[in-house]
RNA sequence: GUGGGCGUAGCUCAGUUGGUUAGAGCGCCAGGUUGUGGUCCUGGAGGUCGGGGGUUCGAGACCCCUCGCUCACCCCA
């Protein structure tokens, strides 16, 4: 237990995100936002926790996620609960509780809970963000799915990615291949690295998965699903392959390609981002679950979805010096000297009028405000003294742009630091040859000065 | 859960084989300029040296415990 007379801090394995920070995982759910909706998909809210057995039964006993790093606990009531490990399993509760019309489509962003170890690009509390589409088991909604998800990644400036595919077959053709498997194993355990000597009877296609070199030569020439897909399987692995190529999404077969989830059946894919190290190098990730609505009681209905991890992302972001996103400036910053209500009334009535307006508080000194104001990032400064309280004016001072300062009359500030600002973020385009974005990617639209 | 590295101002760090009032840069505040930011100069505030115990005449330095951070394994986003 920690120290009780320490100051408290974040739980281990969590991490505070604040401004400037924050607002660049604001634009990043505005943009992936934009971009699924658009493709018409809507936010589904759903509990931060649920009922134990939501993800006991859907994402599978015998997963390390909810065996051993589910956060789970009683409440008041003795009921037991458990924070979200995952996206999936309570938008497919929803589904099955509201019984919403099919096709239903949904994209949430969530926090989930892990209780593992945290390292770099693992937390206790990581963010995704992710869709679900339930109600047809239509190859095209694979594709669908799989280039959203890519389109994403690479709309944010991730150039190395790479995207792994796959399919997990179905209760049709799965069942004989894992038995295949298990007897390949057999006579291969003792070529097995330790663990997955042990594990192999209770989760054989783990060890596909290994990568430690004894298990990479052992199953080198191992029964692979591909190989064993029924016919229905293998049609469907056609069409998304088909699919994907069509629209100009690279992928790699990847037949060693295993999730850590029970649900998925057919088609499973993963992201990996080749300039993080290869421990956490998982972006992103999804398939199909055609049977996990019944076992969460519902009717029989397919469905296929995807998580992004918002830290990962950024940090591959970071690796790649993309997706900078400079915080929006304010328009004006209130320079006050005669007391503080001019201060106070000015920039409610800038913000009533649609503008971004701040000020110093405390009464400080002429030049402490004018470097609050510089610092703040805004293009003017908006100056009362007793020289314009006497003449009824303000002084609107370029902080960011070149220009004279000019006396404006105190009823005509909002217009005047309109106009102002325009001009400024006018000059500096010019300057740029860019529409004011220093953001990296210049396509971030300025959807404030269009009024 | 297992193993390695590391905890000194808000941040990045220095701190000589244990020796007196623990330093720097950046940041912050103020003054130079009693009406003008971004440069410059001067000054100032800010530290339970993660916490607890021990060794010692003396511990930020050494030992033990503990908390935290970090990296790897496992697994995953």
């Amino acid at each position: 237990m920690a120290d009780e007379t320490q100051p408290a801090r974040a739980p281990t394995g969590t991490r505070d995100v604040l401004f400037p920070e924050s607002a660049r995982w604001e634009a990043l759910v505005a943009r992936f936002a934009a971009q699924v909706e658009a493709a018409g998909y809507g936010l589904a809210h759903t509990p931060i926790f649920e009922e134990t057995r939501v993800f006991r039964r859907g994402i599978g006993e015998g997963s390390d996620v909810v065996g051993k790093e589910m956060y789970e606990f009683e409440d008041r009531g003795g009921r037991s609960l458990a924070l979200r490990p995952e996206g999936t399993a309570p938008v497919v509760r929803a589904f099955v509780q509201h019984r919403p019309p099919v096709p239903w489509k949904a994209w949430y962003v969530t926090p989930a809970f892990r209780s593992e170890r945290p390292q770099a690009g693992r937390y206790r509390q990581h963010h995704q963000l992710g869709i679900e589409a339930l109600g047809t088991g239509d190859a095209d909604l694979d594709v669908e799915v799989v280039a959203l998800a890519h389109d994403f990644l690479t709309g944010v400036g991730l150039a190395h990615l790479e995207l792994k595919l796959h399919s997990m077959g179905d209760p049709t053709c799965r069942p004989a291949y894992l038995d295949a498997l298990r007897d390949y194993l057999r006579t291969r355990r003792g070529e097995l690295c330790a663990e997955h000597a042990e594990r192999m009877e209770a989760n054989p296609l783990r060890v596909l998965d290994c990568k430690r070199a004894e298990c990479r030569a052992a199953t080198a020439t191992a029964p692979r699903m591909l190989d064993h897909l029924c016919e229905a399987c293998r049609d469907h692995f056609d069409r998304v392959r088909d699919g994907l190529s069509a629209l100009e999404v690279p992928f790699v077969v990847d037949d060693r390609l295993v999730r850590g989830f029970d649900y998925y059946t057919r088609t499973t894919f993963e992201f990996t981002a080749s300039s993080l190290d290869a421990a956490q190098n998982g972006v992103g990730g999804g398939g199909r679950y055609d049977g996990l609505v019944e076992v969460m009681g519902g009717q029989p209905t397919p469905g296929i979805g995807f998580g992004i991890g918002i830290e990962r992302l950024l940090l591959a972001c970071d690796a790649e010096d993309a997706f900078d996103v400079a915080p929006p400036a304010h328009d004006a910053f209130v320079v006050d000297v005669v007391g503080g209500h001019v201060a106070r009334d000015l920039t409610t009535r800038l913000r009533r009028a649609g503008l971004r307006a701040d000020r110093a508080f405390d009464q400080r000194s002429m030049k402490a405000q004018l470097k609050a104001a510089d610092r703040s990032g805004a293009w003017l400064a908006v100056i009362v003294g007793p020289d314009e309280l006497t003449t009824g004016e303000a002084t609107l001072r370029q902080l960011r742009a070149r220009g004279d300062q000019v006396a404006v009359a105190l009823g005509d500030v909002e217009l005047a630091v309109r106009r102002a600002v325009d001009a400024a973020r006018g000059s500096e385009a010019g300057r740029d040859g860019k529409a004011g974005a220093r953001g990296a990617d210049g396509d971030e639209d300025d959807e404030e000065e269009t009024r």
